[in-house]
DNA sequence: ACACTGTGAGTTTTT
DNA sequence: CTCACAGTGT
């Protein structure tokens, strides 16, 4: 096999083949070289089957990628090799023994949002009351991950709360198996509990990944190193890279001490640094180890560039945040003009929020842009709703589903009657919809209509063993009318309404070919697991991201904006002791660019529409030694009387609002007002109309009335309404 | 049952 | 400011 290309400790990289192995990759240092040669170089010179091979990566283009490299690298058969994400693994294999806890094989994959609408959910109990779902989710994640213990009180709870947050992470948790259904910290705990439990299972693990290899080790958590840990154990062909130097998703459990421990945990490992950057001139590399190296637990590496020196970063001080928009889109455009194509710039932010103003700069000088993060595709309501519909199909236990469709299109089966039918199901312990399944028992108005509704799912379902997915979508649009759920809105929201159902469509194909039976479980898994950055598309345009979903990416030109304290760093961060990681986030964002960089900062933001307030400057501008740097601000530093010579911007509020008016409080005395057909009536806000009908009796007794330019129904019992003499 | 309105809360990052 | 939710009106 020809290593020719790789450097000497590169090399060494993919030759270490015995043993446990931890690479330290410093940015640009050619890491997916090799990753991908290292398989390549196990199958073609070493002689291992692919089947015995398995590597893990945080994202699903991470390991689309890999394995196209790998693919092009040699000539075998890869269909049996595992290299796909740690939760896609754990979930195909999860797929396999399922019932050995307590789970059918199809069993659903909750995400973020699922999660927290049933934590939402379970907090309607009076129970629970005073617990924030927000912090519920986040605190059973830690609890899952082994960051906090069950029983372990939060800080600044009140004893009582405590009790209660612990009950609900057993409620939470009983329901999802009710649900047949796991959350994505469940994809990995339920995977190491089948390990540590079954020792066949485990043995059969062992002895088929003979050699384990790891991506980005650096964002493993606890319940990642322990899995792949106990997989390796017994070959001990534990392969793994990292840059402890990028380790930025500490925040939802990453721990960076397994890189830093791995020598300890893994004994006998060889260790590999790779300092030769290949991307980035050494200029932005000076930069970029001007703010890392003000950390001090860290792996001592020192990238050096194997380019040329290139031009120094460009620091620019902008007065406002839409000069700042502004400044980026003209360096843009006189960037464009030097031949560099709008796909390899990036405009790097902390928090999505950035975007807006940035955007539309772009937009008034006309410079294509995509745009990752934010809500993406399948969080669009019209996507969701079919995903329900689909996840219903597919796992009648999922109240989730359930509860998200009963009603959409709308079938007046309302508040009432959900209510009705979850009480009744939590009484006779059952799904709801085996709830609606008895919904004759249960009662209430209501009832037709729920009939109506399982017999429209027994028909989607029993067409689902006949059809793949994508046909099945087409039925239920059809079956349910469901374009009536948006056929008021405006012509191009529909037609966007339609274009996602039929994207939605398309990726439902890529399902069909294959193992018919499974096609509708491995789609909904499949769009579970699925990222932004994943559907990324190479089409021309500046791309905007946050600097967390830039890692990993590289640009000819990158900018990064709102190097401000409080932003960027973030002051949560801050607060918080996790200044290192904002840190490492900043060096990260300066390693993606290739050839220039330009850092920005406005010296005042608005945040949150409370008015636009003055900004310090970003430590880590001030951590950059002004030789690397040249500025290009054309306004004048004032950093020493910020203080003083912004204008005093008190908000000003008025006084008074004109929001509340003068109310007319219908009385109920005032129903004994005798309306008839053919009076003309009085309206606080409609005016003079005529009672065309009168219908109901009581509370519900309802006039149609028609007034000068519209026809109401309105409630006699509520509606401000006098009869007027003429 | 549902649409609308006003209020309150929260704004980092995401497999 | 913008979203989600509760409350209110029909």
């Amino acid at each position: 096999m020809d290593l020719s290309k790789l450097n000497e400790m590169q090399q060494k990289a993919v030759r270490t083949v015995d043993g446990p192995v931890l690479i330290l990759a410093g940015a640009g240092s050619g890491k997916t070289s090799v990753l991908t040669n290292r398989i390549a170089y196990l199958i073609e010179e070493c002689g291992v089957d692919p089947y015995n091979i398995l590597a893990l990566t945080f994202t699903n283009k991470a390991a689309q990628e890999m394995k196209e490299r790998v693919e092009r690298l040699v000539d075998a058969d890869l269909r049996f090799m595992a290299i796909s994400t740690f939760h896609s693994v754990c979930a195909k294999f999860l797929r396999y023994d399922a019932e050995l806890l307590g789970y059918t094989n199809s069993f659903t994959i909750y995400d973020s949002d699922d999660s927290l609408s049933l934590i939402k959910r379970l907090c309607k109990d009076d129970y629970y009351y005073g617990i924030k779902p927000a912090a519920a989710r986040h605190l059973i994640s830690r609890i899952k991950n082994g960051l906090s213990s069950e029983n372990e009180a939060v800080e600044g709870l009140p004893e009582e709360l405590n009790r209660r947050m612990k009950r609900l992470f057993e409620a939470y948790n009983e329901e999802l198996i009710k649900e047949n259904a796991m959350d994505f910290d469940d994809l990995l705990l339920n995977m190491l509990r089948l390990l540590k439990e079954n020792e066949g299972l485990r043995e059969h693990y062992q002895e088929r990944f003979r050699y384990v290899l790891v991506d980005e080790y650096q964002d493993t958590n606890r319940i990642q190193y322990e899995l792949i840990r106990i997989i390796s154990e017994k070959h001990r062909n534990i392969f793994v890279v990292g840059d402890d130097d990028q380790s930025i998703y500490g925040w939802r459990g990453a721990n960076i001490e397994n890189i830093l421990n791995f020598e300890k945990d893994f004994p006998g490992a060889a260790v590999i640094k790779l300092e030769q950057n290949y991307r980035s001139h050494q200029k932005i590399l000076d930069c970029a180890n001007a703010v890392i190296s003000r950390i001090e637990n860290r792996k001592d590496k020192i990238p050096w560039s194997a380019r040329t020196e290139g031009e120094k970063v460009k620091l620019y001080y902008a007065p406002n945040e839409y000069s700042e928009g502004e400044f980026i889109a003209r360096k843009i455009k006189e960037i464009r003009e030097k031949g560099i194509q709008y796909r390899n710039i990036a405009v790097l932010y902390r928090t999505h929020t950035q975007s807006r103003v940035i955007e539309e700069k772009l937009r008034m000088y006309g410079i294509p842009y995509r745009i990752y993060g934010g809500t993406s595709f399948f969080e669009r309501k019209e996507v969701k709703d079919i995903i329900a519909y689909l996840t219903l199909i597919n796992n009648q236990n999922s109240d989730m589903a359930l509860l998200r469709i009963i009603n959409v299109p709308r079938r007046g089966i309302g508040q009432t009657t959900i209510t009705r039918l979850t009480e009744y199901a939590a009484d006779a312990d059952m799904s709801l919809f085996e709830a609606c399944l008895n919904c004759d028992t249960v009662g209430g108005a209501a009832m037709s209509k729920i009939i109506a509704f399982m017999e429209l799912m027994n028909d989607l379902m029993e067409r689902s063993h006949e059809m793949g997915p994508s046909e099945l979508i087409d039925e239920i649009i059809e079956r349910t009318d469901y374009r009536s759920t948006y056929e008021d809105e405006e012509r191009d929201v529909r037609d966007a309404r339609d274009a996602n159902i039929e994207e939605l469509k398309t990726a439902a194909m890529r399902f069909e070919a294959e193992d018919e039976d499974n096609a509708l479980t491995e789609f909904l898994s499949s769009l579970s697991l699925i990222t932004d950055t994943d559907t990324m598309d190479e089409n021309e345009g500046v791309t905007l991201m946050t600097l967390h979903s830039s890692k990993g990416l590289e640009f000819d030109t990158v900018f990064i904006s709102g190097l401000e304290e409080g932003l960027f760093p973030s002051s949560r961060s801050v607060d918080e002791g996790r200044i290192d990681e904002e840190r490492r986030l900043c060096y990260v964002g300066i390693t993606r660019a290739k050839d220039r960089l330009f850092l920005s900062r406005s010296l005042s933001r608005n945040m949150y529409g409370s008015g636009p307030s003055d900004t310090m400057p970003s430590r880590f501008i001030k951590d950059i030694p002004a030789r690397y740097l040249e500025d290009l601000s054309t306004v004048m530093r004032r950093e020493k009387t910020d203080l003083f010579d912004s204008p005093r911007k008190e908000t000003v509020r008025p006084g008074f609002s004109f929001r509340k008016k003068a109310e007319f409080v219908p009385k109920a005395t005032e129903n004994a007002m005798d309306f008839k057909i053919g009076d003309t009536v009085e309206h606080n806000a409609f005016g003079r109309g005529k009672i065309i009908s009168i219908s109901g009796t009581g509370d519900q007794r309802i006039a149609t009335v028609q007034f000068m330019n519209q026809q109401r129904k309105l409630f006699l019992a509520f509606a401000p309404l006098k009869i007027v003499e003429d």
